[in-house]
DNA sequence: TGGCGTCATGCAACTCGGTTGCAAAGAGAG
DNA sequence: CTCTCTTTGCAACCGAGTTGCATGACGCCA
């Protein structure tokens, strides 16, 4: 998917953000990267910008509701750009994940919504972290040779 | 649920685990938390023994299946003890967790199975973590007030 | 156009959970 | 009892995440 620098802009003022410089290339960082990234990531792909900023652009980006925060237990979290409808409330393309234990790569199952449980009364839900952990496709191959 | 010395030390040799004094304390103290602990909070409990020994038995008890590991967002991982059929392969009993965001507290919604979702071909599963969030009854009933 | 307040940024320092190296203490086998 | 392997405590280290501070950019109003 090619994202350019407009339409990173509008994203970003869709979700009531100021689009900077540096916020649109995080975004558009993110919005290119086919899998979610995690700060460290972000700080190796985008060289121009400090980690600071980096983070201040996500924690920015997550109060807005433009990312979605998972962890996948391969220390840190990732950030992956959310592509719901434009309003900021709930996030409701969320979706399943896969870590592979052996690459250390975290993928999108898209397609596969996270499926609901029911809670205790009382207890009020937000948001889902659904990850599914072993190994992918490609490392499967790869150990089998 | 009450746990003494000696269940502990069979809980252990029964995943292959040299029952050693230091480790009987900390899987005692994970058996006897109602919720799953971090490494922290394990050190607050545990006074008697170096952050370090407490670490080791805790990377010990995941090698050998002997703890769950999940991640809750609240940084850093928690661990529950394992309460599957003995024998040390798959985790059997693996639940649903709910992390509140206003107490930061982890329960097991333990009636509660993960539910299952197909994989794309070719990946292999070993572990599943449902981590639902939102705020927990208690915290609710505050907010009320 | 110039001055002023606000917001954004880079840099460096710091925090803290997690991890490791090392030497001393302990458990077992012969 | 001695030798060896394991376990432990201590202290140092590491790296992700986070923050304070001073500089720089932007918008606004006169």
């Amino acid at each position: 998917m090619k994202f350019n620098q407009e339409m990173c802009e509008s994203l970003l003022e869709a979700h009531g953000i100021k689009p900077t410089a540096n916020r649109i290339v995080v975004a558009r960082a993110l919005a290119e990267a086919e899998q979610p990234l995690s700060l460290t990531e972000l700080e190796y792909k985008i060289l121009s910008i400090d980690k600071s900023g980096i983070f201040r652009a996500l924690t920015l980006f997550r109060e807005h509701h433009l990312v979605h925060v998972l962890e996948d237990g391969g220390d840190g979290v990732r950030y992956e750009l959310c592509l719901s409808h434009d309003g900021h409330q709930h996030d409701d393309d969320q979706h399943v994940h896969f870590y592979c234990e052996r690459c250390h790569r975290t993928f999108c199952i898209r397609d596969t919504p996270i499926p609901a449980v029911a809670l205790p009364d009382g207890f009020v839900l937000t948001s889902i972290n659904y990850m599914a952990k072993g190994v992918c496709r490609e490392c499967v191959l790869k150990m089998g040779e």
